[in-house]
DNA sequence: TTATTAAGTGGAACCGGTTCCTCTTTAGTA
DNA sequence: TACTAAAGAGGAACCGGTTCCACTTAATAA
């Protein structure tokens, strides 16, 4: 590889020159053709390394995400990148395969590699990680979950568990079914379920829990045994993957949506508009989420804001379609 | 930031000691108990910049994908990624964003950070990013299109063509729509309707083509137009998302599938599996596909193998399912 | 013509590590 | 006890850039 060093050799001219000649350019006409020459002839490109070591910057953020496939975080990453590029930051991005030691194991990796700034897709959270979290010398914020006294943007999911409670009440349900996940997950599996929880409650529906997995699948193979003995009007998934799985055994099993059964999930994935009715849902701003991240995190990155001044909750919207109808008793 | 140079003066000790501490180990018990404690305490990480440029060596591949929300890209950075990780590479993800400019400047930018190796997804390749190719002293896989004296892996996308063309024929089809996009993307725009066409002809159905876009809301506004006046009765898609498109238009235009009209796509992704009744389409090996990427790229670096000769193309598999089925005049 | 200033250039130090070489100290062997 | 070998530690060079400082040369003003 042609170094700085081997282009000043091949100029006759030292390497401040050289550099001089890269940056700010007080370098003499004749010395400027030559290394024009020089640096074409050779496809010379400077070793980001170096510079970085010297600049003590990298003008890198890390993000780690929970992994490839997953549609929600793919479309935060979009608007994390969209601007990203426009302020010429460089992303790098690692996956953590939803373990929460790979997590712990990235977070490491990106301070070495001396990232400014680290945005967190974590599910789990567990004490070491809230540790290292605090300990760190660069930012961590936190996405898609919160944390006490950590910076951290996420969505409003209380408020979006109230809204589908509040639309299966107004149609009439009042049996209603929650199909959740593991309480592990904040996020999802408690802060959803509780304020779906509090407003059936306070309008005196019944509400039945069922716990499941984030994957379609799982939550199909599920349904095909809790649907054939279910004895409510609503189902409530927790998300719209888990929503597609009971619709999927729903109709393999003949039950009708929303004739025999109203269905809701939670996200606003395509996928709630492929399947035949559209899935009534809770829509979730995820570009927003990761255009709002990444220019918070460059607040915290250049000291403009404290970390526990970043506590953002986005707003959510329901998305009513045809999954979901007023219960004709 | 602490740095190795900190440590040792912490430790009354030379730097080559701490770095023997942190690598060889050739230190007294004493020292190591006194560098053991301080590292504790400072939560020193060495400078993963420093290492790099002194090592001359980064570990690093690159890899740039066209955009983030593609879910066939998503599954072979699935298989990029479990590769890496077991064999402790770190992965430079740079998006692309399906813009040809930006793809060559992420290889400036990637060949910039000394990456070993980038694997590329290329959508539209032009004279300028070929020279930029061959040029390149650091091997750069191009994956999902084929070009001449490069390195590539792709699908059998001919065979994949002639696979949904034969299921056609095979169900008694004769008239044939193709719904295709740009030539541009040689693998999808070209291979694909090629081996369709030619096993269409060779049976003497008759084959229309209408152009498209990747996106499926413009494919479905797209089949809105052509759907009313179509004669043919069989169509395929160039993609599952265009398939799924067309899908969503004739649902509402209450044109049957498979009853009026059999429709099948290209990809194998869950989409197909969403819709009712689910959409045959030709099975992709998108994870293997990434697998096989980052195990080539690696023989790349170690000059164990030519460039001519990763020339791979991988197998497919038709799918079929309930959206295409037997004509019965 | 002489003094002043600006432009152009090279030398050296530095960023944070690794590694080779040399020197000292300690332990082991005859 | 004297000699040799191995272990432990420090110094210095190096990786590939950037930047400060000092010096030379040419251009401008007095």
């Amino acid at each position: 590889m042609v170094t700085l060093n081997d282009i000043a050799k091949m100029a006759n001219v030292s390497k401040s020159t050289v550099s001089r000649y890269l940056n700010n350019g007080a370098v003499s006409q004749k010395t400027r053709e030559k290394l024009d020459k020089i640096v074409q002839e050779t496809g010379y490109q400077p070793n980001l390394f170096a510079q970085s070591l010297k600049a003590e910057k990298t003008n890198m953020i890390g993000v780690i995400i929970p992994r490839f496939n997953s549609p929600s975080t793919n479309q935060v990453m979009d608007g994390i990148d969209t601007v990203a590029h426009e302020e010429g930051i460089q992303l790098m991005i690692m996956n953590s395969n939803l373990d929460i030691e790979r997590t712990k194991k990235n977070i490491k990796s990106l301070q070495r590699q001396r990232v400014e700034a680290i945005i967190l897709f974590a599910t789990a959270i567990d004490n070491e990680l809230t540790e290292q979290l605090k300990s760190s010398k660069i930012p961590i914020l936190l996405v898609g979950q919160e944390l006490k006294n950590s910076p951290f943007i996420t969505y409003q999911d209380y408020a979006a568990g109230q809204l589908i409670a509040q639309h299966a009440i107004d149609n009439g349900h009042r049996k209603l079914l929650f199909v959740g996940v593991t309480e592990e997950d904040y996020a999802v599996g408690v802060l959803r379920k509780k304020g779906f929880y509090d407003i059936a409650k306070e309008n005196g529906a019944t509400v039945r829990f069922i716990e499941t997995e984030f994957s379609r699948k799982i939550s199909y193979e599920k349904a095909l045994e809790f649907l054939p003995e279910i004895e409510e009007t609503y189902i409530a998934a927790a998300t719209d993957h888990i929503a597609v799985g009971i619709f999927n055994a729903s109709m393999e099993l003949g039950i009708k949506i929303p004739d025999d059964i109203s269905l809701s999930g939670f996200g606003g994935y395509s996928v709630t508009q492929n399947v035949f009715p559209h899935i009534t849902t809770v829509s979730y701003p995820f570009k927003k989420l990761g255009k709002t991240a990444i220019l918070e995190v460059q607040k915290l990155i250049n000291n403009k804001i404290k970390n526990e001044d970043i506590t953002h909750k986005l707003s959510v919207e329901l998305t009513i379609q045809g999954s979901t109808r007023r219960l004709t008793k």
